[in-house]
DNA sequence: CACTTGACTGAGAGTAACTATCAGGTTGTA
DNA sequence: TACAACCTGATAGTTACTCTCAGTCAAGTG
């Protein structure tokens, strides 16, 4: 069993983060002690894994609740859940590829900037070293 | 010399976000024509373009807007530059790998729901079959 | 010449998902 | 008795759009 705090630290979510996704009934089955506190269990543990693992790859906390219903409700969804997890597969993956064309776009500045720097420092003694600066280049 | 229009489909931003990002001074260099109408030259696309890529990477519009002021300021802060590019590949990178973890994730949630799924069928006339099935799981 | 289209402007409200701050309350431990 | 760690609710702030309204201007078409 587990604190929020120590829920915070192993999943890296913030504390103020898990109990705005309590709140929104993201955890649905976390006990509380007598005090009132909550006790994450292992399990609950999953559910904070699975929650993080849609929110980054940007799935909207309605969509996050209407996921965490159907597992409510039971055994009967699993055909949809299973699918609503490779519609998002999906959609990672794409993402993935979005960052992958981005990365490239910073590979190319990267070696611009790189031929700037080193025609630069070569040419510094030359009046004409100018001459491949494009001026209010990006 | 495009419209704003035109960029919009050609970049895949939306036009009202085009005027946003040239509010907030990422675009300086755009001219308008004599009816005050904006006309992206092909070096301004360039600029789109890392607008874009800086925004996807989760760049905020603050630093962008420092990027570009140092575009602006010219030559000389082409190393400068030239780092903020290389901090943002990395950040790029880091955000591959977590995009790795969270599609492993969702790997073996596609597994655990298969494997549900075909259990359930074969032996749907058992009753037993709910054995496995944890009740209540994400 | 009216009309539509596409561009522009500014102002202002709405949205998502936090994030932060305040204020106040309980409990267990040093 | 002070403190740390948990709880609550309310409210405000943030970012980067996104949308809506309202009004202007210029070019092209029937």
């Amino acid at each position: 069993m587990y604190t929020i705090k120590e829920v915070a630290e192993k999943m890296e979510v913030s504390e103020h983060t898990l109990r705005f996704w309590a709140k929104s009934g993201f955890f649905p089955f976390v006990k509380r002690n007598e005090n009132n506190i909550r006790q994450f269990s292992d399990n609950d543990l999953e559910w904070v894994r699975i929650v993080k693992c849609l929110r980054s790859v940007g799935t909207e906390n309605k969509a996050i609740k209407k996921y965490i219903d159907l597992c409510i409700k039971g055994d009967s969804t699993i055909p949809e859940r299973y699918q609503i997890i490779l519609d998002t597969k999906e959609k990672a993956l794409q993402q993935m590829e979005e960052l992958k064309q981005q990365l490239a776009v910073l590979d190319y500045k990267e070696n611009f900037y790189k031929n700037l720097i080193k025609n630069n420092l070569q040419d510094s003694w030359n009046p004409m070293n100018k001459i491949n600066l494009q001026d209010a280049a990006v």
